[in-house]
DNA sequence: ATTTTTTAGTGATTTTTTTCACTTATTATA
DNA sequence: TATAATAAGTGAAAAAAATCACTAAAAAAT
């Protein structure tokens, strides 16, 4: 299930890239090819959904993207916000993808006031001691955690309790979160780790 | 595969920090919840491995770190590379964690030469014309890849004609590269979509 | 010394995921 | 108008992954 997501999430974006380019219609073959995944898992997927195409044809772009949207609620726009503003955290409040793809950073936190006020941004930003209130007060649905690794629980801890929905973790530590809420883990060394074991492995 | 490898990699990062503190014995049910998955998996993984444990104590921390990172490599120290120094690609040329897991970042490129001379970092910072030449006169053998959408195939190029052996890609495109290269994707706003979408699928 | 408890090891089973093989519909072409 | 080609749709098969159910070993407790 989670596979399927992600290949949905992944086609959802390119729908968005070939929307804006006019393209009408788009093969099961194009997509795969698109995702990296074959013809057959992109079918078998949309099969599951009941999603139709148009056979010599494939589906319409627009339509598809439309019904993943509503399927999946990738129409709607959600509020996230990124907790720790270090290098990385600052990079991401402008992160200017998020914008045009759904996503609004509508703040951002950090245990230093002196950080918080040489920070250069336009979104708003806060003493970590603001979280719980802004976070409900302002309907954040999702929390970007890149403090450092001893206070990530906590910040996870503070955020569910105000409500969020998801967090995507930066941290190289793995959070214990409510089973009901997401979350979804992007550790750099792990990534690196991955890939050079990987490459042994596969050309071993 | 790839899930036994990751699996493989996260627990590796996780007996590092056991190693630290001292453990000397650890129990595929504390590995399990350390790294999200079941008791069961574990000691699958490590039978499809030939790694074996100790009756009623576990396996022991040390030799099963070491065992690990025999078969895939991850006691080798690897050289990785930035290109792209812009504020993700700053942000992850310090980051600190690599230097202690057995990667490290050696160079980072930009097209800039003025944002190159801007740079505050101790890594050696050249023009993206040096790519080539620099990733294989240094053994660098992991290409992290922080450039806009458009420039992200032509780096990726590039690296991979100088030898790199893997890619780490941030710009939202998908890579084209030769199936004996390793590529992980780390697309922020699919990050963001993928954990959206899981929380309407599964509290529906 | 015996029993109980804990934890690994693994073949078998189940579940999930992917791939295949074939049918059907529709457009393009001869 | 007939034929060829293309691409969806989907049940069935295969492959992959995870889980279970059990055994065995060793330590701890009685």
């Amino acid at each position: 299930m989670n596979n399927t997501i992600e290949r949905i999430c992944k086609i959802y974006g390119y729908l968005a890239v070939q929307e804006q380019s006019g393209a009408d219609f788009i093969s099961s073959k194009e997509l795969a090819e698109a995702i990296g995944t074959t013809e057959y898992t992109v079918r078998k997927d949309f099969s599951v959904l009941d999603i139709k195409g148009y056979t010599r044809k494939g589906y319409e772009v627009k339509s598809l993207k439309e019904k993943l949207g509503v399927k999946f609620r990738l129409n709607k726009e959600r509020r996230a916000c990124i907790v720790g503003l270090g290098r990385l955290g600052t990079a991401l409040l402008d992160y200017e993808h998020f914008q045009n793809d759904g996503f609004e950073i509508i703040a951002g936190f950090d245990s230093s006031i002196n950080k918080i006020e040489r920070i250069q941004t336009k979104i708003d930003v806060f003493p970590v001691g603001a979280l719980a209130e802004v976070v409900s007060s302002r309907g954040i649905e999702l929390g970007i955690i890149t403090v450092p690794a001893k206070a990530a629980q906590e910040i996870a801890d503070v955020l569910i309790r105000a409500g969020v929905k998801g967090i995507l973790n930066f941290s190289p530590v793995k959070l214990n979160v409510p089973k009901d809420i997401v979350r979804l883990d992007m550790d750099f060394t792990n990534a690196l780790r991955f890939i050079a074991a990987k490459f042994v492995i596969q050309n071993k």
